[in-house]
RNA sequence: GGAGGGAUGGCCGAGUGGCCGAUGGCGGCGGUCUUGAAAACCGCUGUACGGGGAACCGUACCGGGGGUUCGAAUCCCUCUCCCUCCGCCA
């Protein structure tokens, strides 16, 4: 949520700024100034009533104590009171409108943001490592899995319908490898805190993060409860510290958790239908840290460098894409996407995306801190990346190290996780 | 799923209808004393919203919501969470 004071006292400013994102806002301009007139407006009226209340209340008491009759003030006060109470019921409704309008504000692009509207402006920040030089045309991962025996899904769909996987044997034991081999990194070497955080979460918890009320038909919702499935550690993590004030010395605070992810993928019909690429289901390592607001964009840079490293031990290509204004996510400030390499389709691939949401995050899930651990509580910034979709890291293991036979070369680090194997090869 | 107990300020803990935003203690801040520190003593010590240039004033907040009442931390209903016991269960 954007700051409701800022976006009063600096309308223009705040709006011009949010239609740099170029998606239409649901929210108008016009409804914004007239529920903050009238809020105020029945605040001030509420307030002064109540205030007569009390003198009145006050002046009965006083008189019970001398021992006399107050009843002829009753009346009066009666009146008051349901007059309160019809003002107090409309003042609620604008609160109420106000609020839906609050939460479905999108964040303010942070100023190095470049300006833009598609992917085609989004701009590379640097590049690791070369496409590797096969003298032999590279297959997909959908048909170099299944011949190996490793992933399935055709089983899959007979469970679970369309996008969904099953893998197996090695497979299994890589995707598990790859998981143990970040949470590893991350947790021993990058200063991360190893955390399992629950797999479902109340609506609440979405909104503190973002995904509601916006976003409801992207996410799975457990029949008859206020659970849904997460569609990322994001969530659990960030939320970990809601309605927390916490000290400052403490920050920043860093969090790594491997979960599995459940996505909709409402309006996506017809994209990335073949392959893991794109799942109802898929593992993912995540990045997420606490700070305060004037470290927050040095710890953005560390932690896209750590998502980086693990493409780097890994040996796989990537390149780093700053988002434009018109490719950021909702609660997004700025944001660095990874992209892999994946020789099959000739093309650098999402696989992570790292985010700054500064106080928005923060201000949604009532996550605030004090510096030195006195004075006044302020909001931290919470940032969050993949490190990384598990999935599609298998992905790219697949086809950037496939051979000419068909098997898989399994990379250096991943060894140790696969019980010193080297290499995935097809059954005979 | 059933029965019972609980939730009060940063923390602990009083308060069962009216000068209660809430006694007291701890912690924190300032001061006196001291070469310095401790102890002792004194004072201060929440947040949000509204009004105002400001000093300041007002309103709300005793887990959430609703109700009773002229008036609710206090009475009633309801929800959430925590604890104890029973049942079930990996």
């Amino acid at each position: 949520m954007i700051d409701p004071v800022l976006l009063r006292d600096r309308l223009e400013d705040v709006w011009a700024r949010l239609l740099t994102r170029g998606a239409a806002l649901d929210v108008s301009y016009e409804t914004l100034v007239d529920l903050d007139r009238r809020r105020r407006q029945f605040i001030r009226q509420v307030e002064e009533q109540k205030h007569q209340q009390r003198l009145a209340s006050d002046e009965i008491a006083a008189l019970k104590r001398q021992g006399l009759d107050a009843s002829h003030l009753f009346d009066a006060n009666r009146g008051r009171s349901r007059h309160i109470k019809a003002l107090e019921g409309e003042l609620d409704l604008i609160e109420q409108a106000r609020a839906r309008q609050l939460l479905r504000i999108p964040n303010l692009p942070h100023a190095s943001v470049p300006l833009g509207r598609t992917v085609e402006d989004n701009r590379e920040v640097r590049r690791h490592g070369d496409p590797p030089a096969l003298d032999f045309p590279p297959k997909a991962h959908w048909d170099l899995g299944p011949a190996l025996g490793i992933l399935d899904f055709e089983r899959a769909a007979r469970m679970s319908g369309t996008r969904f996987s099953v893998l197996m044997g090695d497979g299994a034991r890589l995707e598990r490898a790859l998981i143990n081999f970040m949470l590893d990194l991350h947790a021993r070497e990058h200063g991360y805190t190893e955390v399992e955080p629950p797999f479902l979460v109340k609506g609440a918890t979405l909104e503190g993060t973002g995904q509601l009320p916006k976003f409801e038909a992207d996410l799975f919702r457990i029949a008859d409860w206020d659970l849904f499935l997460v569609p990322t550690a994001e969530v659990p993590l960030t939320n970990l510290h809601r309605d927390e004030i916490l000290d400052g010395r403490t920050l920043p605070l860093r969090y790594t958790a491997y979960t599995p992810c459940f996505r909709s993928e409402a309006g996506s019909h017809g994209a990335d239908v073949r392959g893991l690429i794109r799942q109802h289901q898929f593992d993912k390592v995540e990045l997420v840290k606490i700070t305060a607001p004037d470290q927050s964009y040095d710890e953005l840079e560390s932690l896209t460098r750590d998502a980086e490293r693990v493409l780097e031990l890994l040996g796989l290509p990537y390149r780093t894409v700053l988002l434009c204004t018109g490719d950021l996510g909702f609660a997004s400030s700025k944001t660095y996407d990874i992209e892999v390499w994946l020789p099959s389709q000739r093309l650098y691939r999402e696989i992570s995306s790292c985010s700054n949401t500064e106080a928005f995050q923060a201000r949604r899930a009532n996550i605030r801190f004090r510096r030195d651990g006195t004075g006044k509580a302020e909001f931290v910034h919470t940032l969050n990346g993949s490190g990384l979709a598990v999935g599609r890291t298998l992905v790219a293991v697949l086809e950037n190290f496939q051979q000419r036979d068909g098997s898989v070369v399994i990379p250096d680090v991943l060894r140790p996780f696969m019980g010193g194997r080297e290499i995935i090869e097809p059954p005979r």
